[in-house]
DNA sequence: AATATCAGTAAACACATGTTCACTCAAATG
DNA sequence: CATTTGAGTGAACATGTGTTTACTGATATT
């Protein structure tokens, strides 16, 4: 599950702590380069150890793949959308239309992560299928805190654990489709944005008020 | 809009059938390289022409790029989801469970079309930047005509077009993501695909509950 | 029947790629 | 302080890449 190249895990020395900063510096450059609309599995080895300016052999103290920083990419994504989902649940879902502040959250969350979202987007449903299917593991990770969270806070009471899945799923899904059309903006021109965030509001609020009404399958 | 290299329009000539043929042979390969799990954006051009047995040289009379050809198989994606609408359409919309035979219906379609959609729904957020515009643009239309006819059939009445449209882009994508899960199961397989199936009838269903009950916000 | 067209060829090009190997020399270990 | 470790080096390799060029020969045009 781990990288073979032996990853510094913390260990004091100052040694590792270089090592270690030169693993996310190629973490970094492989995602700027993706950021720059370069699909992750077009990247070569020598592309992103040039970008840092290190010699191409060097990759192979890190990772002895590019599969496999896309998969420490894929985890550091994963990390990431925790993250958003702790911010969220403190943020205290305030009294008057929680909904639409929960998507701005998400956008300016988006934006302070465009890189990191960009390159779990973009290869959600492309590229290489082990990539892929990390991905749709954390993706599923990811609902079920989420599913968790909404049982806790009452948001759809009534509701068994399965539906409340299945609405989380849906949720979610439409939250990472929309951040395609949303990073695919280039930055400022707030006017088609203003608008892109609607359409993403109005979409929840027409999943959550289907799921207001749900009546279980027996 | 029309490709550099004169595309053989109808022009009765064997030769220009024999062009076309080769063409749609060289479309063909990149599509069976995909779905053997290959990125667009990763494939060579001389893979390609590998794939069909034909020199590198060859291709530049079919395709300036590898854009080119891909922005064809985006076509051709986008002619195939609108014959999917129109096959629905005429299949008639049986009385009972509605839903879940569409979501069959669907379902057929994409094992029959197996590798069109993968291509379509893998490069839809991934990849390249012009082939995900084109991408997204097909999309919009197949959103705009699945709107027309829920209009016509008077699916979800007492509802403005423009509401409408936001339904049924989120039927899409519901759709597409589906696509993804579905496509990614090993032939076979029965027992997984079949809870695929529901889950993606269930969200559905999820969907058009709140359809029906939506109120317009003024 | 003479001629023009043009899809596919063959070879060459300059350059990029992944991987290997023995190496250096700062930092960690004893 | 002497020794070991290991991140980064530099050069070499076989192979793959996009693109250009002059060509061939079957098919279309006249």
């Amino acid at each position: 599950m781990s990288s073979s190249p032996s990853l510094p895990l913390a260990t004091g020395t100052r040694r590792d702590a270089r090592k270690l900063q030169t693993r996310q510096q190629l973490m970094q450059a492989a995602l700027d380069l993706v950021g720059q609309g370069r699909g992750f599995t077009s990247l070569s080895l020598r592309e992103v150890t040039r970008e840092i300016g290190v010699v191409p052999a060097s990759f192979y103290r890190h990772f002895k793949d590019m599969d496999e920083l896309g998969l420490a990419l894929v985890e550091e994504g994963g990390v990431t959308l925790r993250r958003l989902l702790r911010e969220a649940r403190r943020s205290g879902f305030p009294p008057k239309d929680m909904l639409h502040n929960s998507v701005l959250v998400y956008k300016r969350y988006l934006e302070q992560n465009r890189l990191v979202f960009g390159f779990i987007v973009g290869e959600r449903s492309g590229g290489s299928p082990v990539i892929r299917k990390a991905i749709r593991r954390e993706e599923e990770r990811f609902v079920h805190e989420m599913a968790h969270d909404m049982r806790e806070l009452g948001t759809v009471p009534g509701l068994s654990g399965q539906t409340i899945e299945l609405i989380c799923s849906l949720v979610v899904s439409t939250m990472l489709n929309a951040a395609t059309d949303i990073l695919d903006l280039p930055a400022g021109h707030r006017q088609s944005k203003q608008e892109l965030v609607d359409h993403f509001v109005l979409q929840l609020r027409l999943i959550f008020l289907g799921a207001r009404l749900w009546r279980e399958p027996k």
